[in-house]
This record gives C-alpha cells, sequence and structure tokens, in this order.
DNA sequence: TCGTTACTGTTGTAATCGCAACGTAACGGT
DNA sequence: ACCGTTACGTTGCGATTACAACAGTAACGA
C-alpha cells in the first residue's frame, strides 16, 4: 500500500486553528472591553497605552508602541486622546525634542488602579476550573504559535 | 497572618491573557490572509464563506452567518463580491423567497480547492513541535475559554 | 558647514467593521 | 382578508484600523 495513499484531508472552519484562535480573541476581548469601555470610556489601545505606562513611566511613544504591539499611529491617536482627556502627561526630552517621555496623570493613574484589578479578576474568571498544569502548557503552545506564525507566510 | 494579606499582584501587559490572545490571533490571520489575499485576491470572511459552502452546499446567508461566526452584514458583502467574481450561485427559495440559496461556482469550488491544502499545511506548519498530547490540552482549554468568555462580562 | 540619511511623531486617506434602519417577504392570529 | 410581528438580506453611516506620506529634529561624514 502506497504510503502517501491517505486521503486528503478536507477542511473543517470550525476545527481550523486561525479559525478558532479569531474567534476567542475576538469573543474575549470584546467582553472585556465592554468593561473599559462602558465604565471608563478607555479603549482597548488606550487600556494598553494606560497599562504599559503604568509600569513603565517615561517612555517614548515608539517605546510604548514596541511594548503595546501597537503601531506608532495607533499609539499616536490614543496618546492624543488620553492628553485631551487629561489621563497622561507628555513632555519633551531634553537631548532629543522629537522624542516623548510619556506620564500617566493622578488621573490617570486613578483609572489604571480601577481598571487592573478588574482585568485581572476578569483573567481569573476566564480562567475558573483550568488547572495550573492545563494553563502552564497552554502558554507554551501559545509562545510556540506566536513565534511560529512570525516566521511562516510572508517575511 | 491575615489570609488577605498578599500583595495585590499588578497587571503585566505582556502576560495578559486577552492581550496575548489578541496578539496571537492577529499574527496568524496576517500571516495566513497574505495567501489567501495576495494568491486569490480572497479576504477572511470571503474565505469563511468559501470554505463553509464546500463542506455545506446550499445555505441561506444567515445560516452562513452562523457557521462563520460573520454577522449577517459581512456575509452579505463578501457574498456579494463573491458573486460578482464569479465564485458564487445564488438561487432562491421556492418556498420561501426571501431565503437565498448559496453554492460554490465551478471557480469558487477550483478556489476552494486549492487553497484548502495551503490553508492545512499552513497549520500543519504553524503546529510542528507541538506534541499531540499539548495539542489536546490547548484545544480543551481553548474551548473552555471560548465558553467561559461567552458567559462573563456583558450578557 | 553642508548635505545626506535616519528617526520621531502626526496627518491624510482608503479599507474594514459593527450597528441601526430599512424594504421586502412570510407568518399568525383574529 | 387584515394587521401586527418576525425573519432575511441590503444599505448607510460612524468608528476603527492600517498604510503611506509628511514635517521636524538629530546624527554623521565629507
Amino acid at each position: 500500500m502506497d504510503q502517501n495513499e491517505e486521503q486528503a484531508e478536507e477542511l473543517i472552519l470550525e476545527e481550523f486553528l486561525p479559525y478558532r484562535l479569531a474567534v476567542l480573541s475576538h469573543t474575549v476581548s470584546s467582553k472585556i472591553a465592554g468593561v473599559y469601555e462602558e465604565r471608563f470610556k478607555v479603549s482597548i489601545p488606550e487600556w494598553r497605552v494606560i497599562a504599559i505606562l503604568g509600569r513603565f513611566p517615561g517612555l517614548s511613544a515608539v517605546e510604548v508602541a514596541q511594548r503595546t504591539m501597537l503601531d506608532k499611529v495607533a499609539v499616536s491617536r490614543a496618546v492624543t486622546k488620553l492628553i485631551k482627556n487629561g489621563r497622561l502627561d507628555r513632555e519633551f526630552a531634553d537631548a532629543d525634542r522629537r522624542r516623548s517621555i510619556l506620564n500617566l496623570s493622578e488621573e490617570g493613574r486613578r483609572i489604571h488602579d480601577e481598571i487592573a484589578p478588574l482585568a485581572l479578576q476578569f483573567e481569573k474568571d476566564l480562567l475558573h476550573g483550568i488547572s495550573p498544569d492545563e494553563y502552564e502548557i497552554f502558554n507554551r503552545v501559545m509562545e510556540r504559535l506566536v513565534s511560529r506564525a512570525r516566521l511562516l507566510g510572508a517575511p
């Protein structure tokens, strides 16, 4: 029997990994965005910026972009809006006046400290019933998938 | 020692599950969309429609929407474009003339049969180095997460 | 010093998405 | 038969996103 004789497997959308990842991510994102948005009028990109500046004060816009996986345009717009809403302060570096120095304002910090526990709780709720062992494997696979995906397809 | 004395954990964006899911899904989607798009001029929603009609010929638009997790507007637009490009045929049901009956055209079938193996190969490449056991757990966790996410947040 | 090149952040714009509103069609009760 | 309701699919529109082009600043070498 020829070893290549096996039936070419058909593509079943609901089992197809990229599809399932998209569905899962979209479901999770829209649910948690509901919390940010509805209660604090903060979009996901804005929340990413706040979260990063909460841990790394004084970053520039590009540095924020790298750490949030947002492109610099998204960061620029999020920052503009956050400043307008009094949640961010911006200075410019003395040494290089192109470079911005971003920090949470008092209000920004307050919002950060309110959202963070909600977000962590949401994550916890999401993971309820999943054992640490399972989650560890899940995480390993996720990381593997990201790095593989970065290699594949178009460079 | 008070049992609530533990330090409130800080939110670390790059470890935060919704964020990581978004990054992973976005990375995977954009890579594989490159294949669909560049080589066949097919968007992701269009590909979902093709994939579903490949397995379930004769569905109506709403049925396609349910099975692809697209909303009916997205399906309507994808279908319009696919018909215009000669990849889909549409009839209307005798019993209920609101209801469309969608089928791949010959050309649509041809494209389906070309993309499907590429997509499956991409998935295989993505999963390279991950053991069946790991993948099984990964899948279990994914399913758990979707159903949890559907419960949480806004109803 | 001048000219080139690289980098930061903003703006302009086209494509996409999501939601509400709509037209048409079928259905259900009276 | 008639009215109100529900279902299917389309259209319009505001919000979001991605990408390219840009202005301004800095760095570097001739």
